[in-house]
DNA sequence: TGTAAATACCCTCAATTGGGGGATTGCACT
DNA sequence: AGTGCAATCCCCCAATTGAGGGTATTTACA
């Protein structure tokens, strides 16, 4: 670490003003200290490795490579730069790649800039940034897609029976089934029946698709 | 709404020195005002009809029904009470559930006070506030959760292959499925073997297996 | 003490499936 | 003009599966 413990910041922006703004905001506050300003990601591996940032304060919308996909990029070959999407999308879809690209914050370009620089001091610390409204997405999000996931059912299976639906979800065949657990190939036809009548389904894969869908295994 | 746009914050709190401390930290804050303070959730229906808040200030850890528990009932019941769960768990099933229970934010209790108001402010206004820490941990349960949904490998499978994969996964035989899209059974199954070469797969219970694991419908 | 539920095993018959073979048509790309 | 491929149809055989029947032991609970 330096003595001065500054954080050092990379910003990709292609607007030349914004980008003078930001570097203004950086470099006029102590303790952070702008290493770096690039209007592409064109030569991202390049302006990285140059710059050498903890933090990345990343547009989107930019000629050439976008800022999601870099971000994906750089994290893959940086793993320990922390980038902060800055950018006036507010889109859940926007939201959604930049979180799966590995994205550490997200915020909007009329943050104020005390909270960007708190953003980037939270970011650096290993916290993830999101502004409120982006927060809010997010959460929506997550009711969305994982909630639903949570919901799981009870079909009241015993033990035997959920291990081996578990096994059918591997798709793996009763005779082979009975050889690894240890049991009769007629046992394992039984407890698949048991799986059946309480599933209220016919047949493995109906068993098999209820089971994944409805996360029971 | 008021003249004085006060808002108006009902605690709970099962501790009686953080209740204090809340309370006087919010009606201390010009703008903010304590309409309600109780130390536990048994009974409220009856304290939010009397404490009629913008935001609830929630605890998890009390005795009897757990805030969690209570987020659920509060928002099925007063949907627009905006709820910021203040805790001193940071684990993922915490925060996980606390979402699906429909939370507008979760910080933690060593929050600053006036991080604290902030963050009433901003679910206030329709956000929702996470701690950073807490933000990390919703970014990695995301990424866990959805970034695997979203990488849909591709097995170049034909429309018609994938039409008949979509309808193994819901558990119908070939000879149904071949009823349904006006097939002969032979080429039902002619699909079907050709979608477990591409899949990598020997049986319907694995190729469905496969497809719903990896999203592929 | 009876009864229910879980565990484990067995048999039979018919339906379904998996793996091999072969065939035709039409379309696109070369 | 030929080559590949999606799409469609067919046959055979063996393995697997689904649905019905039956039995026995153990544990738990009323």
């Amino acid at each position: 670490m330096d003595d001065k413990q500054e954080i050092r910041i990379a910003i990709f922006e292609d607007n030349p003003i914004m980008m003078d703004a930001y570097r203004s905001i950086i470099n006029g506050s102590p303790g952070y200290t702008c290493t770096g300003s690039f209007t592409s990601c064109n030569n991202w591996k390049h302006d990285i490795e140059k710059s050498n940032p903890d933090v990345v304060l990343m547009d989107i919308e930019m000629t050439g490579l976008n800022g999601i996909a870099a971000t994906g990029l750089i994290k893959k070959e940086f793993s320990d730069v922390r980038i902060l999407i800055q950018t006036v999308f507010e889109d859940d879809a926007k939201i959604f790649e930049a979180l799966c690209a590995g994205a550490n914050g997200y915020i909007l370009k009329n943050t104020s800039p005390v909270k960007m620089l708190e953003a980037i001091t939270d970011v650096q610390a290993g916290g993830v940034a999101f502004n409120p409204v982006v927060a809010a997405k997010v959460a929506k999000l997550f009711k969305q897609f994982i909630a639903p996931l949570a919901t799981i059912p009870d079909y009241q299976l015993s033990d035997r029976e959920k291990e081996i639906l578990q096994l059918l979800t591997e798709g793996i065949p009763m005779p082979r089934i009975a050889e690894k657990i240890f049991l009769s190939y007629h046992t394992v036809r039984d407890y698949v029946k048991s799986i059946y009548q309480k599933l209220h389904v016919a047949s493995a894969t109906e068993a098999v698709a209820k089971a994944l869908k409805e996360k029971l295994v």
